[in-house]
DNA sequence: ATGAAAAGTTTCAAGGTCTGCAGATTTACA
DNA sequence: TGTAAATCTGCAGACCTTGAAACTTTTCAT
């Protein structure tokens, strides 16, 4: 339960830094698929059989936190306002996502940009990136279930959140893919929440 | 423009199917993962690399329809009702979607199952298709926006589009992981849809 | 029909990801 | 200091995917 503070682990977090911010710098200059798992190691110092020791594939190298941010975002569900209607929790949990990793005992600000733009440029980091939030999904479900036990079943909660995380997820790739600047694919991100919340069935005209 | 009825397209299409068809049989028989290319393309009676001239990976092979029914979905928005609300084309969409292969000119019933098999439970193929559909969310939104120019501008026609692709394909995800049957699956889409149409901000208690 | 052009298939070689395994190295701890 | 445990490395191999060149089949004009 303690901090496990000996030798061995302060190498491991070492070595799994190095290899990120190896494989976020190569990626960066030589583009994803041009870069080799062996460049990376040999950029890290280790051998290429030890890259898969710490990460799964290739790919899981720039999905370090992703796990801790799910919990983050669970447990920003868990612990809602006492009355926080629906839509505002949601929008919270926006920002929350879409914020930098403001603890910085994780990678530094260069590299997190670099990250998302990796994100963002990469179709195969894209789709990766998908995918692991998509088959979280059913966590996030049952923690908002949890939270509004008298408005939503399981499903209900799961067609929000997954309503959620589609709609802000696609107006953002519409805003990328027109030539938005990143502050107005944040910003398109924020319209499609409230266009969740608001439903799409009485339609009345669009606010602005 | 003519049907191009000549022996060199009759093959092409006969290896092809033949293609399809050893690679769902097998995947069925043996698991995604434990099947080979090289398997296929015996079965097939091709050569390995002739597969890859047909399919671009593996996971292609499964999703020989995909671009078609993005058309069909597209071509249903674009078709909407003179007065149709926004609601009742995303249900009618839905029912497009999940409604089996009718056209028989492609493969049969059994592969058709078996195929839909496949794609929930093998997560490499779900997370394909998954991505595949992402990646034309933005052409079904255009067609949205397209179809209701006074109510939506680009952005709110991603959201909708995206809520509802988010919103049925974690819900279903919900139902499977819980052990629902396909019917019951089904219904969860269906629910899903209607939170989206109804909206998660006015919340009132649920319909049923 | 015939032969050349076009299209499709195969073979071969190679680069890359990822896994299992055995042995070497390093760390932990009594 | 020596033994046990954890970690790293090297190696072999399976598999996916691509490029290029040779080969076969289909098409089509003459």
């Amino acid at each position: 339960m303690s901090a496990d503070v000996g030798l061995r682990e302060r190498k491991k977090v070492r070595t799994r830094r190095a290899l990120v911010e190896a494989a976020i710098r190569l990626f960066d200059e030589k583009g994803y698929e041009r870069t080799t798992v062996d460049e990376i190691a040999a950029a890290a110092e280790v051998s290429p059989r030890t890259f898969f020791t710490y990460f799964g594939s290739k790919e899981d190298v720039l999905f370090l936190q992703a796990e801790d941010r799910l919990d983050q975002l669970v447990e920003a569900v868990a612990g809602r306002g006492p009355c926080e209607p629906l839509g505002e929790l949601l929008l919270r949990l926006y920002d929350l996502l879409v914020q930098g990793v403001d603890d910085d005992d994780e990678l530094d600000i260069a590299l997190s940009t670099a990250r998302a733009r990796l994100l963002l440029s990469e179709p195969a980091l894209r789709a990766r990136g998908m995918t692991l939030m998509f088959n979280q999904q059913p966590r996030v479900a049952e923690a908002l279930q949890r939270a509004y036990p008298d408005q939503l079943d399981l499903i209900s909660a799961a067609a929000v959140v997954g309503g959620f995380w589609g709609a802000t997820g696609v107006a953002g790739l519409v805003a990328q893919q027109r030539g938005d600047s990143p502050e107005e694919i944040l910003a398109a991100g924020r319209r499609a929440i409230e266009v969740i919340v608001r439903g799409v069935g009485p339609w009345a005209s669009p606010r602005d």
